[in-house]
DNA sequence: TTGACTTTCTACACATTGTCGAATATCATT
DNA sequence: AATGATATTCGACAATGTGTAGAAAGTCAA
């Protein structure tokens, strides 16, 4: 489902800095028109209205939001929950990551999670432990 | 450090193809000139070694392999090791799905690892309760 | 000096992303 | 129906990253 680019300054995104942001309004609005996203990041930054539409048009495209006709003009709304959006992005880059090194990516992984957010690392666990039981069903 | 691509079949890649093809050669041969590196990649496939160069070049520039005199050629290694490298990589991208969804990214990576490797997932509860320890420890 | 081999330069092609202007379509009103 | 405001679509351009490689320049032994 998706993929992840670059960016200059060196940190890695899923996506283009301004796919992220338009994604985020809509996540967070849960839908909106062109206009109302349009509206959204001209708060903060000069932008046209035709390039927020274009990059909706191709998220669309690429199938992480959907477009539908509202009252009168287009909403749109997000195809997946940040969730699920993450779930699936991850699942790609990890595994291409965990083909060069499954520990150094595991090892990675504590300590990124350990530093945004401790408490974290018990839900982890217990994800290890269901997930040890169910393979252990499995067979 | 390191930033990530995405490639046409829909897979995630940390970086292009040929860029990773060349960096294994790297890691497993230790170290390699151009035309070695070469050499390999053509067993497999057509291509011209300048096409090699010049990739080998570019990794030298983004700083993932050191480039220096040997007996009389140029000799290529990399800048580090494939856990480092992967460490590296992951944390960068990470931190980016991260601030997408925490626990998206947790469920999807241990989905991840069982299906890659159900044995490493022991090795990960063992590092977990080594932070959450290291954790405990730094107060 | 010449010829083989190495290294650097320069360039093209293609994909992705940010950026829009221009053209077109739609619709309520005049 | 014609007009004007709005919404939507199209087509383009620039920048960047990557794969690709020919041409040119450099190096060195015979």
């Amino acid at each position: 489902m998706a993929g992840s680019t670059r960016s200059k300054d060196g940190s890695s995104k899923v996506m283009g800095p301004l796919e992220q942001e338009i994604l985020d309004v809509l996540w967070t609005r849960g839908e909106a028109t062109g206009k109302t996203v349009h509206a959204d990041i001209k708060s903060v930054r000069e932008i046209a209205i035709t390039t927020v539409l274009t990059v909706l048009e191709r998220l669309a495209k690429k199938g992480y939001i959907r477009k539908s006709k509202g009252e009168s003009v287009f909403v749109f709304r997000p195809a997946f929950s940040k969730e699920e959006f993450a779930k699936e992005v991850s699942n790609d880059v990890l595994k291409g990551i965990f083909e060069i090194s499954r520990s150094g990516a595991c090892a990675s992984f504590v300590d990124a999670l350990a530093e945004t957010d401790p408490l974290e690392l018990d839900k982890l666990s217990a994800m290890i432990e269901h997930k040890k039981k169910e393979l252990a069903e499995r067979r």
